[in-house]
DNA sequence: GGAATAACCTGGATGC
DNA sequence: TGCATCCAGGTTATTC
């Protein structure tokens, strides 16, 4: 599932490829991956038309890509990606068969690369494609990685910085953590809170401090959330650094390549399996219409004090 | 206003 | 073999 580092590695993978490319046409082939986008699809594709992608970036799971301004002086605009649970970005060359779940394609043509295509293809159909106004960051810093322009799609403005953001506020964070009465994982998926964690991700971050997901976020000691926060960083940094966690076709780069990280989870996915740590079996439990994957042993809510 | 829950969606896995 | 059911989970609207 595209969480914090599988995003990343799809923007950085389409930065070379798709910055200063001009948008040559667009084909939306389904309006389910439209639903972010204000109008319709044939709006769409008109006001993409004949547009400069200028650059990528990235805030937790949101992509966008900035795009020249308009001949009518509108303000600036962004083709503004989310992948949901199973959409991907590819790249292709120009003409290439249509893809399995294939929804939208944007033909573009680099002055370097010469024509692509930007394929949007997305199984569960929960990702979504949008031409999203660009607004200035409360805190005038870079609206997200990827981009040192202080602005950020509006439809992405109420997501919390995530923490490999040079401009995350440690303290807001700790802040915010202090005052929710809600057990941390519910806590750490929430994407006002801190964004890019999932499910996967915040339950490798919680086995690695020790920390029980149902622990509720205020009785964490400053102690248990620094380490708990350290531990975020760790797993989506090493994620990264392994192209992302795949089990299946869900997720891959934009030459539809699988990431590594699967075989570096610890907690996620391996009930009934022993603990990497204590040897001890691993459980899975059932957790907010989700399930959570941890060591009854050696996370154990009384320890976080 | 904060917190919890359901719904959206598709295809692979599983059970009968 | 074929059909029905369950499960995965990010986001958001709805409900409490």
């Amino acid at each position: 599932m595209p969480e914090l580092p599988e995003v990343e590695v799809v923007r950085a993978g389409l930065a070379p490829a798709v910055t200063g490319a001009r948008v040559l046409g667009v084909e939306a082939h389904d309006v389910r991956a439209l639903t972010r986008h204000p109008g319709t699809a044939a709006d769409f594709e008109a006001r993409l038309g004949g547009r400069t992608i200028v650059g990528t970036a990235r805030r937790g799971k949101f992509l966008w890509m900035p795009l020249s301004d308009t001949a009518s002086g509108a303000g600036p605009e962004c083709i503004m990606v989310h992948l949901g649970m199973s959409g991907q970005m590819l790249l292709r060359a120009p003409g290439a068969p249509a893809e399995r779940h294939e929804r939208v394609r944007i033909s573009i043509e680099h002055p370097d690369h010469g024509e692509l295509a930007i394929v949007f293809a997305d199984q569960r159909t929960f990702g979504s494609l949008a031409i999203d106004a660009l607004i200035p960051t409360l805190d005038r810093q870079p609206g997200g990685y990827g981009d040192a322009t202080p602005l950020v799609p509006q439809q992405a403005a109420h997501i919390a910085r995530d923490p490999l953001d040079p401009a995350f506020d440690d303290a807001l964070f700790r802040r915010r953590v202090a005052g929710k009465g809600s057990a941390i994982k519910r806590v750490l998926l929430d994407q006002t809170v801190v964004s890019g964690i999932g499910n996967i991700y915040a339950d490798e971050a919680l086995w690695a401090a020790r920390v029980h997901p149902e622990t509720p976020a205020r009785d964490l000691s400053s102690r248990a959330l620094n380490r708990l926060l350290a531990e975020v960083r760790a797993v989506l940094a090493k994620a990264l650094a392994e192209g992302g966690t795949s089990f299946d076709a869900q997720y891959v780069n934009v030459n539809g390549e699988a990431g590594y990280f699967a075989h570096s989870l610890n907690a996620y996915g391996r009930h009934g399996e022993p603990c990497p740590r204590c040897g001890r079996m691993l459980i899975r439990v059932s957790f907010a219409n989700r399930s959570s994957h941890y060591c009854p042993f050696c996370q154990r809510a009384s320890r976080q004090r």
